[in-house]
DNA sequence: TATCAGATGATAATCATTATCACAAGATTC
DNA sequence: GAATCTTGTGATAATGATTATCATCTGATA
């Protein structure tokens, strides 16, 4: 791992009171080193070569914790179950990052994308979605009502 | 169901090729009737209600048929795994609708979403994500050659 | 170094989705 | 409308991904 790379690591366990195990750093590395959107499945492989006897538990919860500190991201607010879209009209998503319900929105609520410069060669574009991700109004109320 | 629907229903089933069974009416009313992004689960409930015998893997068969058929679409592409993004650069996501993959794209490489109007009352937004869909570049050489 | 909260590994449990297969229901032909 | 054939359905087992459990171990702190 490299210096630099290392050093964020131990600072950002240390930010989220998180021991800075072995097992987190390689998780960490597998996936700050390299471009891409991995599963939890791939980060077990790829660390499995430093750490043979790690466990798959482990890189689970290790992603869930490090996306639960805002170390890392989900790639979709959605995945997990599977959502049928019956409506034909062009439009938007609001989702929310919560509760991960999907709203509609109005095709014309937004602008339209432009593109600036080319897409990598090869990629067919078939169209462009805009997903508005925010705290719908059901969990706004909820998070007030708590506090 | 609306004398409407029900038209709509058998035409799209006489285009396709598919039978227009009791269960599929239903399923395809559940899903249109009324807006909604709903999980088979969820559907599965809502035809219950009509059909008391009706199985779910018979929903998820026709869900899928009628995906298939391009008679309804899914909400997201990449439902089904779960996906850790490490870039904490702002970026687009290049999604192929074929294989589902997801390549990272440069935040600059299009405009800026613009907000015309407001959204619904009470959702917080917190970040816009245009998620450019296509069919990558691999995949589409993989269909040339077939033919 | 001793202590202890928190982390890990092994594995069982759960949940969503898919496969299998005997039986039933639409579509087509007469 | 009945016969036939194809396709769809329901019940349920199988699979695959994710989460829970718990005994053991390790990093952090004194």
């Amino acid at each position: 791992m490299r210096r630099e790379t290392y050093n964020e690591f131990r600072r950002l366990c240390q930010e989220h009171s998180l021991a800075a195990t072995h097992q987190r750093q390689k998780i960490y590395e597998a996936l700050v080193s390299r471009p891409g959107h991995y599963s939890p499945e791939e980060i077990y492989e790829q660390v499995k070569q430093d750490l043979p006897s790690i466990s798959l538990a482990t890189v689970y919860k290790n992603l869930k914790t490090f996306v639960h500190a805002g170390m890392l991201r989900e790639v979709s607010p959605h995945h997990g179950s599977w959502r049928i879209d019956a409506n034909h009209h062009p439009h938007h998503h609001l989702v929310c990052t919560r509760c991960r319900s999907i709203t509609d929105l109005d095709f014309d609520s937004l602008g339209p994308v432009k593109l600036r410069g080319k897409l990598p060669s090869g990629f067919r574009l078939e169209k462009f979605t805009i997903e508005v991700q925010g705290i719908c109004k059901a969990c706004t109320a909820a998070e007030t009502k708590q506090h």
